[in-house]
This record gives structure tokens, sequence and C-alpha cells, in this order.
DNA sequence: AGAAAAAATGAATGAGTATTCATTCACAGT
DNA sequence: ACTGTGAATGAATACTCATTCATTTTTTCT
């Protein structure tokens, strides 16, 4: 329907470059039809290619679909790794720095989300992506996890452990998410911001007090 | 050659008795093979009837789903609301029961999230589903919010809305359902519990303090 | 018991889809 | 320009799966 970007696109690409053009065309139709309604002559017109261009590059759908996660996840990943270097080298800076970029436009957008929610929905039944976001989530988890120790040990915080702390707040951005994916219109990034503000400014007041 | 027949499900039933068997081994189906490899005879053959036994009581495999998600988010409320009525009715045991209720194995369970899981994946692309789903979810935000609201009032805390409030509590739940489904092997019931309970003991200390 | 209605069966149908592959095409090296 | 190579095509193939329906089985009614 919109193969115009040929004009862009040289007629022949790296076999790297052709990959992941198809990852991201396979992204846009399970944000649009949902992983059911995805089909690999979909993911082939939605990239503006025909219809055997998949299995050229991937061997299988099945295959394109463990890529497509992977993908996700190691973009995901970058984007957290670079808000955490970019920010104060203070724990609690980074800890907000974290947190709010959870909620950013860029990564708490239905597109994006309705992908990761298709491929959780089929955790249970597919042990490899289980595998792959278990991997990147325990990294996380161990990340904030670390982050919150540090702060629980600077402010002398009693009754509160790291893990748990770490657990609550990552806990709390997943559910967010959905939030965001059930009820768009009502969806509000500020209360979002609230919700978790709250946690922080509480259980660590001496760190997060002026929190808005 | 003609031994005793034990007691089996009778061969015909009422169509309310058959409708729900159905839902309960598409259920089934989706925990084991994902809403993807979910068809219509594994469905069939799950409740131990024949080919054509679906259409002949859904009509359709869409509308086989849609009840399925129907029929699931009723068993939640029904539970949810037992939940809140068998609680002492203080506004704070009321919270703290519906925050338990959640954890609990019977919902907690990985066979059921995954069929949660599944259908919040489709939600994007399939209206039908997330209006189910948000219709639900904004009766629990409500009931949690005002709870939330109450207690607010009765110790007079501040810096704190009782939707922001209801807003974290329900993601977390939320959040920790996809721990668990993630990592069932280091899914720690008490870890969990931990989490929710931070958040109750310093939000609201004067209601929460003595909680594990 | 016999007739009529309802429920269930399961083989057949056909629409849709993943995969294959013989052919065409684009381009770099000579 | 010529040629070899890898990329891309898209028609053909093979297969899966939702849906249909003529037939059989079971229950209900008189």
């Amino acid at each position: 329907m919109a193969p115009v970007q040929t004009a862009k696109l040289p007629r022949t690409a790296t076999r790297e470059k052709r990959r992941q053009q198809l990852i991201d065309a396979t992204m846009k139709c399970i944000g649009r039809k949902g992983l059911t309604g995805t089909t690999l002559s979909e993911v082939a017109s939605e990239a503006g290619l025909s219809q055997g261009i998949v299995n050229l590059h991937f061997e299988s759908k099945d295959n394109l679909l463990t890529e497509t996660l992977r993908s996700l996840a190691n973009e995901y990943k970058t984007q957290f790794d670079k808000a955490l270097q970019r920010s104060d080298p203070r724990p609690a800076d980074k800890l907000l720095a974290l947190m709010e970029h959870d909620l950013r436009p860029s990564i708490c957008d239905r597109r994006k989300l309705a992908v990761w929610f298709a491929f959780w929905g089929e955790v249970k039944s597919r042990p490899t992506y289980r595998k792959i976001c278990d991997e990147y989530d325990r990294y996380y988890d161990d990340v904030v996890a670390d982050l919150c120790d540090q702060i629980i040990e600077e402010g002398n915080y009693e009754d509160i452990t790291g893990s748990a702390a770490a657990e609550a707040l990552t806990s709390m951005t997943n559910g967010l998410w959905l939030s965001c994916l059930l009820s768009p219109q009502n969806w509000d990034r500020q209360l979002a911001n609230d919700a978790v503000n709250s946690y922080l400014r509480n259980v660590f007041p001496k760190h997060f007090s002026e929190c808005s």
C-alpha cells in the first residue's frame, strides 16, 4: 500500500540492514494486528518487499519473531543504559532518572507496549521468549536493587530491603504500562509519575522529599 | 467387553454447561500453547469433544475467545468482591485484604496469568478485548482509590491522593504478576508481599506500621 | 413405545498462509 | 561492456485450520 520508500532504500541492501527493516515491519504489524494477526505477507508488504523475503533472511517465521523480541529487548537495554550513564552520579538521581525514563513517551508508547505485551502473552508457552525476557529483566532488577541498596545505606533506612524496593518499583512501571495500553485516553503521565514518586518520597524521604 | 460405565460427563449437557466446559478448555489451551497456538480442534479435544463443537456453541472462534476473556474477568471480579466483603469493615483492612488477595496462589498462578497476558497482548488490535479489560479495571481502580481516599482522610496524610496511591498499588500487583510469569522459579510470594507492604507501611504509616 | 427435537459428530470444504524455488535483477570487479 | 555473485521476486506448493453440514445419537414429549 505504501512502498514509496523504494526511492530511498536501494534495491538491494546488506543482510543486516534488510533484517532490521523486516524486524521493524514486524513490530508495526504486531502493533496493528496483534501477534495472531501477523502474517509473513503482511510483514513483507509493510516493508515494501516481496512474499518470500522473510524466509530468505530469517529461514522461518518463528525465527523472525524471536529476533524481533531480541531486537526490542536490546533497544530497551540501550536506552536504559544511556539513561543510567547520563544521570548524575548519586544513586538517588540515577534511580529517579531510570523511573522517569520508563514513563517517557519514547518508551511508554502504545505501539511499542503492544509488542512487549504480545510477547509476554506467549512467554508461558515459548521458553525461548521467556528466557530472553527474563534475562534482561534480571539485569534491570539487579541494577535497581543495587541503587536502592546504596540509598538505603546512605539514609540508614530501616524496614526495607533493596530487593523489595526494586521489586516494587520495577513492578510499578510494568503495571503502569498496562494501564497505558488498556486506557490510553485515560492515561495520564502526571498521575503515573505521582504514583512512582509517592513511593520514592515515602520510602526514601531523606532523598526524595522534594519530589514533585 | 461391556464394562460398567464409570460416571462421566453426560453425553449431552445443557447449553450453559457445555459453553463453560469449552471456555475452560480454551483457557487450558492458551496456557499451554499460547493464543497463537490455540486451535479449535485443540480446544475440542481438550474438552473431549468433537471438531465442530465450538462452532455449534459459539458460532465462531472469535466469539469463543471473547467469551473466554469475559469469563476470566468475571471470575476475577467475583473473587475480588468476595475478598472485599469478607474483610473487616475498616478501609485499611479492606485494602490489605485486596492486596493480599491479588498475590494468593489462586490468582497468582502461572496458568491463569498466561491467559490474562495473552489477552492483554492483543488489546491494542482488538477493541473488544480492550473494552472488557478496561471496564473491569476501572472498577477495581475506583474501589481501591475510594479506600485510599478514606484512609487518607482518617490519617490526614498529605502529599498523596487516593488516585495516585490506587494507581501505584494496582500497577504494582499487575507488575508482580509479570514477574511471576517471567521468572517462576525465582518468584517469591514473600518478596512480592514485602514490595506491596513497603508501600503501605511508608505511605500510610499510621495504618500499616505493624505490617510484616 | 414412538415421534419429534436437540445435541453432537466428524468428514469434507475452502480460505488463508508459511515455505520453496526457478527465474529475474542489481551491482562490483575486471 | 561483460560476467559472476548474491539479493530479490512472486508464482507454485504444501499444509493448517476455521467453518459447514449431512448423519448419528441422545433426550424429551405425548
